[in-house]
DNA sequence: CTGAAAGCGCTTACAG
DNA sequence: CTGAAAGCGCTTACAG
């Protein structure tokens, strides 16, 4: 069933039948009322594709995230296809499994699949490619939201969190706790988040006049398995530090994972907090401090940003900034006082 | 740039040009060879929105789940998008937030977006809106391919763990430490999964002769919150189950919230297995015990088992069943034997 | 308010 | 091996 034959049996060309579903307000209300008659006893559905190709625009937009099963991008990506589906938008997703070479992949292919917008947390923050790929976007005038992560020279919208402020509060928690042998496992520096963090955590170590350690500062890459081995090496160190602060939730359960597999009680035998809450602990009470956000309004107010620019297109790039919060559950102290 | 401007400054037409972008055989090397310098100098990209119409169909597969942020979820969503990746298919996703409705509205859209096939895991067993709407879909040559649930009277191409095995060995080991008391938490029957693991719980109770409670079989509606109201209901019967197997991850965690926030020990307290491993807890080491089985496999077979139905039209439909793993921590166990 | 016609950027029988 | 032309199913100036 297509426009021109709704048009044959509703008795009008196909261009009324096109203003009638477009609700274009030039056609009169009888020849309305004829037409959606036939549309729907026919249950017809315009054809979205020639829609496109002729208005040379979709209503799909592109997410690209760099680990969906990371429950951060998991919660984001939540609110991105919620508010989407509430603004009759479709949301095609893309893995980039934190390898540039496949966002790039990605990112080429917007132009042929004509999106609107897209929502994308970079994999690395000094790639000048994936830059260069972002502005092209945007200067065909397809808008560009980034989430979470954001990239070197860049001039896009974006959506973070407070990092800074999150990682400060934390690591002074810690130096309130007495503690001044503190390591931070920061993940890949290549992205934005990581290095606000860290520097949350040098400014704190600063601020109360504690000497930073080079050894006590491990670059892990975002995942779990390399957090577990920088975690043995802090923990190998000649004096190990009492104290841990982890960049994301992913670099936490790898982190947690050395140091109950050596039998190390967290809370007792050394303090951590972590960024980004993990559900399964808190559920059975495991009392671990973390810094928390919401993702889900992250993702929905990505999708937002992205609708305004959509609307109007020569908008200012904004940021916004959501706020962190430090929930304390035990993790931070020490029981054996050995600090 | 397109077609026609390539055709014009390689100097054939753009039937020529189409023929090499498409690697059809039919076109002279040297022709070959002059647009190809053509189409990379100018780093041309066809336009898929106009071929899609052209040739009627798209290179993009739906995927429509009831819960991106369940952990099961965002597993097999990462099989799906690496399988679609190595094939060059784009996804859609939908959540449909186990919500008929919003289930049907995407299904609706299958049609006017051309895809080319989809994955679903329905919501509702018993909707018949949604298995006719599946089975338009299929009539109208789009292949779908179910995922872990199914759907009443329907007859598609599913990808479903052994559920009832799975359920059976858990519920059996359960018996063997010596309980008879043994509760379900299981999720609204509206599911297949489900019902094949409350089956493999009754089978297990019956070939060991133990009666079969009512008021120990729960129902909850695979998220988290219900769990936890269900889990106080039974804790709170005149004679509380000494055992529990929750037939979902999500139902786990809201069993593990109740007893945990009451104090009640897990395999000290009470016993307990649950369906799918909760990689927090695995990492520190909490003794759950639980059935296992691989969600990132599940989505890249089902993913395979779409790309047949695309390459061969006509195969059989099949019924791919994926294996489960009990893995044994300790809460099968009981410390106070007050059994 | 309505229709005829061109156009969106491709593909593909058909003819040569 | 190659090209002219019709067609995919819409939208939208243009003319009336």
């Amino acid at each position: 069933m297509n426009i021109s034959e709704i048009a044959q049996k509703a008795g009008v060309s196909v261009a009324t039948v096109s203003r009638v579903i477009n609700h274009s307000n030039l056609v009169k209300p009888e020849t309305r009322e004829r037409v959606m008659r036939v549309v729907e006893e026919n249950e017809y559905v315009p054809n979205a594709i020639a829609r496109s190709l002729s208005v040379r625009s979709t209503s799909n937009i592109g997410v690209i995230f760099p680990d969906i099963e990371n429950p951060f991008f998991s919660g984001a990506f939540y609110g991105v296809t919620k508010a989407a589906e509430q603004n009759h938008y479709n949301v095609f997703f893309f893995n980039s499994d934190e390898n540039v070479q496949k966002e790039q992949e990605f990112l080429k292919t917007v132009f042929s699949n004509n999106l609107a917008g897209i929502i994308v947390s970079p994999v690395d923050h000094y790639s000048d490619t994936t830059r260069e790929l972002l502005e092209e976007i945007e200067k065909r005038g397809i808008p560009v939201v980034l989430l979470d992560r954001d990239i070197r020279g860049g001039k896009f919208s974006i959506v973070m969190a407070d990092n800074e402020k999150g990682a400060y509060e934390a690591v002074s928690r810690l130096i309130q706790e007495g503690h001044e042998r503190i390591a931070i496992i920061e993940g890949s520096t290549l992205t934005r988040p990581v290095y606000e963090r860290s520097r949350g955590y040098r400014r704190a170590m600063d601020d109360h006049d504690i000497p930073i350690r080079g050894e006590y500062m491990v670059r892990g890459d975002q995942k779990s398995e390399l957090a577990y081995q920088m975690t043995r090496q802090l923990m190998s160190l000649p004096e190990p530090p009492t104290a841990v602060f982890t960049c994301n939730n992913m670099m936490t359960l790898g982190c947690l994972r050395y140091l109950t597999e050596q039998g190390i009680m967290i809370g007792k035998d050394i303090s951590m907090i972590g960024f980004d809450d993990i559900e399964a602990l808190r559920v059975i009470d495991f009392k671990l401090s973390v810094v928390e956000r919401s993702e889900s309004d992250m993702g929905k107010i990505a999708m937002r940003m992205l609708l305004d620019r959509l609307a109007v297109p020569e908008a200012e790039r904004e940021t916004v900034v959501v706020p962190v919060k430090l929930v304390l559950r035990g993790s931070e102290k020490l029981q054996k006082k050995n600090v």
